[in-house]
DNA sequence: CAACGGGTCTAAACCGGTTTAGTGAGGCGG
DNA sequence: CCGCCTCACTAAACCGGTTTAGACCCGTTG
């Protein structure tokens, strides 16, 4: 509720509303010493520009939506969306623009439409990929700007923030192989999900690059619970692994639990892995090996990205930091046959 | 971006912007029967009113803010926000309104006065109430309405939604004195927080109604890290304790890390406790004996409330659902002595 | 029959900015 | 000395809604 309006500067002043106009946005066509007197008066009287007023008269929203596609007993126990949104949020105020957060349970296509419809913001940030994933092109019939988060499985999308999960799980896999385990499992992530897949498909891939016999793999939906399940399947095997790759951190601190329940012991009999590394794995006992990802980074790219996008510039590419194995006490080498 | 506007509607059923408006909005002084044609011209035409319109003339911003006042590493393990933010959003998405996020690492205040200046959001809500914190003033300064979210303490703040930590771990601390524990100490949050004060307090009377001697007390900030070190100090003690109370999930995790590694076994010689139910920590070796609190009903609630108070309404008093203790693997009787 | 009243609708002001068209003064060249 | 151009600024339109004042038509009533 900002008191006092442009009008009220321009009284005080002695000049025109569209001077005062000119003279607070550094536009040519005001002399110097008049510009002075208005910015002098506006500041006096603390006066700050409506964001409202200034979005219906720029048709710009000067905000940004993100939409949390996730239900809120999963979004709990969320490793990725605070730093994401902590990244997102430094480049966005320094720019004068606003996140929107809209949480969808399932039906997220409304909201993206709402969004776009209400003219609430100037575009949208995508995470959560999924295969064939009906967004982009509902976003494109909207004509709503937006970047894509995620794998840049090819560059169907322009505005795609490549991020590649590989790298972290090869790394996983190779720091196993060079331990010398042969038989490392892998629980993945839901594969409707298109990060899931290619984390799946890294730990495949690496396997192959080893020489090494591809492991078993058990479907699973990120959460802790359904790595507990997926690790019981995984220890029942007739020959179980000596090694398990989980896809995030959550399952993989589910899995060494339900490990050391059956009275093996981490990384004696099995070695473990995770992803995400959340703050609380190095606190596991033992502590977890994990890969380490630079998600306020890509907070920060990704908004930066989207803001060039609604601006019609070229957007550059940026580099993000790579992720990183963290190599902690639930990695050893597998006990000798 | 809303392709038709109010004009199109106008022009295309043959009657005046005025009129629409009112059509539109269920205002009296329009028949039936032109009322029912320009819903359906509106219909046809896909058209739906730009927010940014709709602000400007109302002036409300038909959005609230919420500042999040953690740094994005604190952030990251959080427990709280991603539920409470889905609370919020379910309500204020009901009622036509949008949330605006802001990450304030520190400058909070500042981050307060711009979303009220700019003219963003009609109201805020405000968590992680400090003691002695500025907030609440501020935005009485600012005119800006407010929903204060914490315990209620003492009713110096008109619209604050009560949060009650006590009987949770009141709760924890009777359920360790029925197992039989005599020495049971707590690690609390960092004191200027009103949360973790009258967490301390309650695990103080807890041990007073239950006739036992004040257990020995550090104080941490809440991390995986300083529950692990606050942990070491309590078991370097002459007489360490049978029992701690940890004021969250995180830090009793590491803590119970910390004991495990020191050959201690949990629950056998030292029975843990703590706070959030992060979804996690049931699936720990043993799981975690913890509080349970219902975030996602504090965010609709919150956020109802704050629509009263924009709306200028007589907020009407809601009952949360209490905080509930679950017992896990985590506790058992003292060893004896 | 004129005055009145109620219901329906239009025209226009308004919210607070941005932006365009246009005006008047002054400097310069011819 | 005149015409032209530039500079500094004003007036007004515009964004897309809401809201107020008032016009018009119709049926009642004294």
């Amino acid at each position: 509720m900002s008191r006092p309006t442009i009008n009220d500067v321009a009284r005080a002043a002695g000049v025109s509303k569209g001077a005062v106009s000119f003279a607070l946005n550094d536009r040519p066509g005001i002399s110097p010493a008049t510009r002075a007197r208005i910015l002098e008066v506006a500041r006096d009287l603390g006066w700050t520009p409506s964001t409202r007023a200034r979005a219906l008269s720029v048709s710009r929203a000067l905000a940004v939506g993100l939409v949390l596609a996730r239900p809120p007993e999963v979004l709990r126990a969320d490793a990725f969306f605070p730093s994401f949104i902590a990244g997102l949020e430094t480049v966005l105020s320094q720019h004068g623009h606003a996140l929107l957060l809209q949480v969808a349970e399932h039906d997220d296509l409304t909201a993206y439409r709402r969004l776009a419809q209400e003219g609430r913001v100037d575009g949208v940030l995508v995470t959560d990929l999924r295969v064939d994933d009906p967004r982009p092109a509902l976003l494109e019939e909207l004509g709503l700007p937006a970047v894509v988060v995620g794998p840049a499985l090819g560059a169907r999308y322009a505005a795609v923030l490549g991020v590649d999960d590989a790298p972290g799980i090869e790394a996983a896999v190779e720091h196993l192989v060079s331990l010398g385990h042969e038989r490392i499992a892998h629980v993945s992530g839901p594969q409707v999900m298109v990060h899931a897949r290619s984390r799946r498909q890294a730990w495949a891939d690496a396997l192959e690059t080893a020489g090494l016999a591809q492991g078993p793999v058990v479907e699973a939906d990120f959460s802790a619970e359904s790595g507990a399940v997926a690790t019981h399947e995984l220890l029942d095997l007739v020959e179980p692994p000596t090694a398990i790759v989980y896809s995030n951190d959550l399952m993989a601190m589910a899995g060494m639990s339900v490990a050391l329940s059956r009275g093996l012991a981490v990384p004696g009999d099995l070695s473990v892995t995770g992803y995400d590394d959340m703050e609380m794995v190095a606190h596991l006992q033992p502590p977890l090996t994990t890969v380490t990802t630079d998600v306020v980074a890509w907070g920060k790219a990704a908004a930066a990205r989207l803001l060039e996008v609604i601006g019609g510039l070229e957007p550059d590419p940026v580099e993000l930091p790579p992720a990183r194995l963290v190599v902690r006490g639930s990695t050893a080498p597998p006990r000798l046959v």
